[in-house]
DNA sequence: GCACCGATCGCCT
DNA sequence: GGCGATCGGTGCT
């Protein structure tokens, strides 16, 4: 059976409409020796567009930098920050609106030896990276699939190297929660939208930040 | 040209 | 909970 993809319509919606729907959805990297990586999408956050003052096209800002967040819906959005990590997001809504979704944690299906591996790099450690440790928090997914600049711009529904697939079927994501975004700076009112999405009883979320007491585990 | 800062992480106290 | 790492993007002089 070929593998299933999302159809570009059904990306293109805005990001707050799409966020949640990802959640139990996979993302699935895949290298030329054949190797695959697989996660399951249990955090993520929608930015909104020019509107949006916590969003890197804000007012319209558009650079080599985010072009392809003006791209078509179902392309991939890497950046690089603070000096080391990348971060991922899924465009959405129509083309030349620069709406996007965050992945910011995943919960490691396939392949979870060779992402521990790329967490760990050379680094040597007393013990292995735990499991919740590998894909929880924006930086480290990407580090987790190898996921960088190169990937921007891939198309997520004809990518030979990085895919995006709904939920397998019966598969239930559990409960989800809605908080505010993770690590805005001054951005006014757009701080205190609730544009986060979690799974809300998910071991692998970047952090319980917003969520209520009665979850914590 | 240059100074500031970030959609983060890991290590330290 | 605090803070340094580390460097490209951004905006101002």
């Amino acid at each position: 059976m070929p593998d299933r993809r999302f159809r570009r319509a059904d990306l293109a919606i805005p990001a707050d409409e799409l966020a949640p729907r990802l959640l139990g959805c996979s993302l699935v990297r895949t290298f030329a020796d054949g190797t695959v990586l697989r996660g399951v999408i249990v955090e993520v956050e929608a930015y909104l567009g020019p509107a949006d003052q916590a969003s890197h096209a804000r007012d319209g800002r558009r650079s080599p930098r985010n072009e392809s967040m003006y791209a078509r819906p179902g392309t991939a959005y890497v950046y690089f920050t603070y000096g080391m990590h990348h971060c991922m997001n899924i465009v959405c809504a129509e083309e030349g609106l620069p709406h996007a979704v965050l992945i910011r944690a995943l919960a490691p299906a396939d392949g979870i030896d060779r992402m521990r591996a790329l967490r760990t790099g050379d680094k040597p450690r007393k013990r292995p990276l735990a499991d919740r440790d590998l894909c929880s928090g924006p930086g480290k997914l990407c580090q987790a699939m190898a996921i960088d600049r190169s990937l921007d711009r891939a198309d997520l529904l004809n990518s030979t190297k990085l895919a995006l697939l709904p939920p397998h079927p019966g598969d239930a994501p559990g409960r989800s929660a809605r908080t505010p975004r993770i690590g805005l700076g001054e951005c006014g009112a757009w701080a205190e939208r609730r544009l986060r999405w979690v799974v809300a009883d998910s071991a692998y979320v970047s952090t319980r930040q917003g969520l209520p007491r009665a979850e914590k585990r």
